[in-house]
DNA sequence: AACAGATAATGATACATATCATATTTCAGG
DNA sequence: CCTGAAATATGATATGTATCATTATCTGTT
């Protein structure tokens, strides 16, 4: 049976964007033909909201980069609901440095927006690496601030009361991921609950006392942050 | 004034350890003078229990590797106690791969036993990383797989009720680092408290518990674990 | 447009954990 | 050996959060 990385590629076309963080490595790193390794083993494709991108236990074969959309890394055990370790936006790696560490994935990955994903061969990417120390001393800078804001996320999150969290969750989406005051939330409120460790009720149940505060308005999946500050508040002393 | 590091630095002595990652990793990767860049510069410093070996804020000048005795990393925040992130054994890296993304320390780290740490210049690991591509590889993959489990543990733990937590870290000293069942903790009840995000009553209480049940023995900082197929029933089903 | 299943919303209650109060023990320093 | 501060221990209580139950709303499908 052929693996989701090489049904996915098998799906692909060959990707040529230009704010990729490869490209961009390759571009300052790689003297002349960068395309030699990578460009040729890159396909893009598109996953349609909810889809699953890769399945713990898949063998790892590609670096998956973001190029459009919005992708959760997630666990799924046993007994308990899923948890979320992280939301991978544009031009992001979703994977961490975890595909250097095995073979296969431990995580799952799947879209939370339709998102173009774009494969890199994670063969060719070791091979540059060994090749070329100055674009594997500038991969690895990147993917060390991806990792050590998880490890920032989880103690922050960890320390905060439920208001807090979900503070902090709404703001996550205003001001990283949207950039605006108004956006619609990707995700429903239990996977808000899986991502800050709480049960959805509470996540709904807060929303709604925020929204009786006149903190946030809610139309369903639409927020409109209104009260920033006090928002901001909340997030720090949670 | 002097960053931490330096002051360190100017304590040591050249180190010689054999079984050191680093040195391990150029016997492998690095042809002939492998000495060049990094045995030169490291060095061997000596921390009681209890002192600080690096403190958020410092520079970061260094890579450290533990030669002897068990450190903790940990984040101080204003209001709450301490959390800690990880507990290094010997022959790990204690910064897992920060070093590459920031040129602060985000964090602590303190000696919970009297511990020999090996002080191994950065500016020269990342000179070797560009000038050896296989060098960074496997470094890169060890790094990774350190990163991996800080993040595993973190999604575990936060899974786990407080018993469960509680036996988690109970096991992990006897399996993983003193590997005996019977063994003295080098932390307080308040350090395992800030390590599996509970109240230190809490854990004094659940381990009088497992106490009162026959499942350890405890003396003071001496603990024995008497029946462990239960204790890892806890854990398994916290 | 109507339906069904998923998602969101809200309340009542149970449970786990934190907090507060108070002994008791341990241990470093004089 | 004594002493006092810190760590350990234990109980009572308060609080936060999860669970369970029920209804309302949304969303996609036929």
């Amino acid at each position: 049976m052929r693996s989701e990385d090489e049904k996915n590629i098998a799906r692909g076309s060959v990707c040529e964007c230009n704010e990729c963080i490869i490209r961009d490595l390759m571009f300052t790193h790689v003297p002349s033909d960068g395309s030699k390794y990578v460009c040729k083993t890159k396909v893009e494709v598109h996953f349609k909201k909810g889809e699953i991108i890769v399945r713990s236990g898949d063998e790892i074969k590609s670096m998956i980069c973001i190029k459009e959309g919005l992708t959760k890394i997630y666990r799924s055990s046993r007994k308990h609901s899923d948890q979320i370790i992280s939301i991978t936006k544009p031009f992001e790696f979703t994977y961490l440095l975890s595909i250097f560490s095995d073979s296969h994935y431990n995580f799952n990955i799947s879209a939370i927006e339709n998102t173009t994903v774009c494969f890199i061969s994670l063969e060719n990417i070791k091979k540059m690496i060994s090749e070329n120390g100055s674009f594997a001393m500038s991969l690895l800078q990147k993917l060390s601030t991806a990792t050590d804001n998880v490890i920032k996320n989880f103690t922050d999150i960890n320390q905060k009361n439920l208001s807090g969290r979900v503070a902090y969750i709404l703001l996550l989406f205003s001001d990283e991921i949207y950039k605006s005051p108004v956006f619609n939330l990707p995700v429903s409120r239990k996977e808000i609950a899986e991502l800050i460790g709480m049960t959805t009720e509470n996540v709904i149940r807060i929303m709604s006392e925020f929204r009786k505060e006149g903190i946030i308005r809610i139309r369903t999946r639409e927020i409109e942050i209104k009260d920033y500050q006090r928002l901001k508040l909340i997030m720090d002393q949670g």
